[in-house]
DNA sequence: ATCAATATTGAATATGATTCATTTTTATTA
DNA sequence: TAATAAAAATGAATCATATTCAATATTGAT
């Protein structure tokens, strides 16, 4: 029947707006099962518990944020402009996007119980593009191969959920994308390394 | 009498040890209470809740993580050697401190209402050092200047709260201090920038 | 139209944070 | 030392919510 896949959609729904407003913690089922138009009950039929109905919920846009990054990335050519693309999309991203990162950056990204889902490793997947960019510039040799490609990542990803947490806690106050270019001047510095300049 | 002083810590020290096991939202005030050796309600007698509880944990730690790396700075000279101790210190800590690291990294750090309190700005100078040494690197000249000053610190910290939380997903399995020569030597590079090359 | 299977409901239950009237301890004074 | 007031501690009662489940409603097949 078409409403029972349309129900766990309200649900989900619901949850995205609750949980956003409110946090994990604080957000209530009832207000949930309110909103979704169910009673407390139904929620319990979709989902195991307030938690997985939690991390229930990047699926969706997990799914829209790596078929933008493929989208944005196609026809670049050059490993440093595929890294600009990315920083500027992922800044972009989550710009548009404040109150779904409140709840990755702050809370599911960092939840013990959330890095042990199936959700989780359908989520590390979507930057999965910048081990492929990086692999690509270490094989064409304008990226360092001096440091593991870990840490590589490390240093593009972790400038960037640093900027957009921080920007999160400040509560989105100033434009985030504003500073996409000095953010992909200092990484692709770092990647490049000294070796390559012959200095 | 003596007692007095001491309950609150005994409190703090109870508080460190589920908060650290459990997570906040799986710890409970009774057994908090019950490690300390007193009743549920005395608890609600030093802290207005259990929030307030789980916030005031960082101070000891946050003192004894400042005036460590003040003291492990000491002496050295030269930019980049400082940035080097700090970037090995910082990794050193949340190695000989795992269990205060998952409260900082994964709960605290990220949490909106603690980032409006007066516990997260003390902690908030305790990477003040960090700023200090991009501020007398750009002074001499050593560290790049077309880039913000706050994107770099972004770049600093970002690596190393990123490294250390997915560690500390990972239930701290290797040892993140074999990385800390690799982790300098890109964020040297990224600091210094292409101009001081003169490429 | 009937029936079995499936989905929904919301009142009852369970868990755990918080409150507060009572009791205990401490400090002060004579 | 005893009496008394002030401060601290107690834990049973209260309150807030997540979760369960027996009863009810809906659906799809024949």
């Amino acid at each position: 029947m078409y409403k029972k896949v349309a129900r766990r959609e309200d649900i989900i729904q619901a949850a995205i707006e609750v949980f956003s407003k409110k946090g994990f913690q604080s957000a209530s089922i009832s207000e949930i099962a309110q909103r979704a138009g169910v009673a407390n009950g139904t929620i319990y039929q979709y989902f195991k518990n307030k938690e997985d109905l939690f991390f229930s919920i990047p699926v969706e846009k997990t799914n829209e944020f790596r078929s933008q990054v493929a989208l944005h990335l196609e026809g670049i050519s050059g490993v440093f402009n595929k890294i600009r693309k990315f920083v500027w999309y992922f800044l972009y991203f989550f710009k548009t996007n404040p109150d779904y990162g409140r709840l990755l950056m702050l809370e599911l990204r960092v939840n013990r119980s959330f890095a042990k889902t199936e959700t989780y490793d359908f989520l590390k997947q979507s930057v999965r593009s910048v081990w492929d960019i990086l692999e690509e510039g270490q094989k064409e040799g304008v990226i360092r191969t001096d440091v593991d490609i870990y840490i590589l990542r490390h240093l593009v990803l972790g400038i960037l959920e640093h900027m957009v947490s921080r920007w999160l806690l400040k509560d989105a106050q100033y434009d985030i994308l504003e500073q996409h270019q000095q953010v992909s001047r200092v990484l692709i510095d770092a990647l490049r390394g000294e070796a390559p300049n012959g200095s």
